[in-house]
DNA sequence: TTGGAATGTCAACAAGGCTGACTTAAAATG
DNA sequence: CATTTTAAGTCAGCCTTGTTGACATTCCAA
């Protein structure tokens, strides 16, 4: 708000919005977004016994269905016994389906069943919701802006590790 | 990545960047870039006996010096006792420092000392590293579109506490 | 057949959230 | 002036979610 349009490219105003106090302010802005990103289906989510790294496999397992155990692990980056707790609660409360490998019997793919589908329905029906509204309020020109700075502020290796997800079929 | 263009204002094209998917793809490019956000500082106050919670106190104390516990509290989203915690370590290391109020002596307003703000740069430069990367990769224009979707994604609140720290003085 | 990879499990621990109860001091209010 | 409210701090206990380390099982591949 109130910031004085940076340069379109003369001079040294185009650096205008690399000054520190821009960039705080970028940082800030990132800090309390993400806490709107997640309240929503924090909300859901605290009415069960589940919490964000559950929501967290949900949402992978059922944007790539099959996937195997060591794949969500990349893509979490989380420890095996940390996301293993995770995957115990939600296989014993029937929400995930955990299948044996055709080709390689060690591996476990991973499914949704209904009840887990319905789960993430609810719960991304209210991510999307919020992320609907901050799109349309935005404009489509600066949800192109959001995305490229999102994807020019992660590392390399998270790119891989969503890319290799993808790949995962059943 | 491969998105063709979400037209630019002329039918229903324009409502492209609305798509379940589009909506998906913002989701999950949120989740990966926050972890890059904070992977910089992470790294850093793992050295030391420091999380998360120690880094958005000295933050925002460094933000707005002289803020009291309270305005802390309300910017934060935390309980009190979370905080003391926190602030109860930074201010026995020597990186905080608590004045009893002038006008009201109930309230404790902080600071960071000199040790403090040392870490405060050492944090914020490696997070500011990041931004400023991002920021140079994708543009001025997507800056823009950038804070404004940030922006459209917070609660109203947030805005409202944030602004209240501000105006606290020392 | 043996080594190593993938998976799962047990135990223990820490950070950082939370609630509830309680104290102290000071301000505000009747 | 007496009472109530507010700001802050503290203690105890609980939960989630992350961590290590150790170890068993299964099974592919050299």
């Amino acid at each position: 708000m109130a910031e004085g349009r940076p340069g379109q490219g003369f001079g040294g105003e185009s650096l205008l919005f690399l000054t520190d106090e821009q960039l705080r302010q970028g940082i800030e802005a990132m800090f309390f977004a993400y806490r709107g990103f997640t309240a929503d289906p924090d909300r859901i989510l605290a009415e069960m016994a589940y919490g964000r790294a559950h929501h967290r496999a949900i949402h992978f397992i059922n944007r790539a269905p099959g996937t195997t155990v060591n794949n969500l692990l990349s893509i979490l980056g989380v420890t095996k016994q940390s996301l293993n707790r995770v995957l115990r609660a939600l296989i014993s409360d029937g929400l995930v389906e955990s299948r044996v490998g055709v080709t390689d019997k060690r591996e476990r793919h991973l499914f949704l069943t209904d009840k887990g589908r319905a789960l993430e329905t609810s719960l991304s029906d209210a991510q999307r919701a919020r992320m609907r509204a901050a799109y349309k309020d935005a404009g489509p020109e600066a949800v192109q802006g959001f995305k490229r700075v999102l994807e020019a502020m992660m590392d390399s290796d998270m790119r891989r590790a969503y890319a290799k997800l993808r790949e995962t079929g059943a």
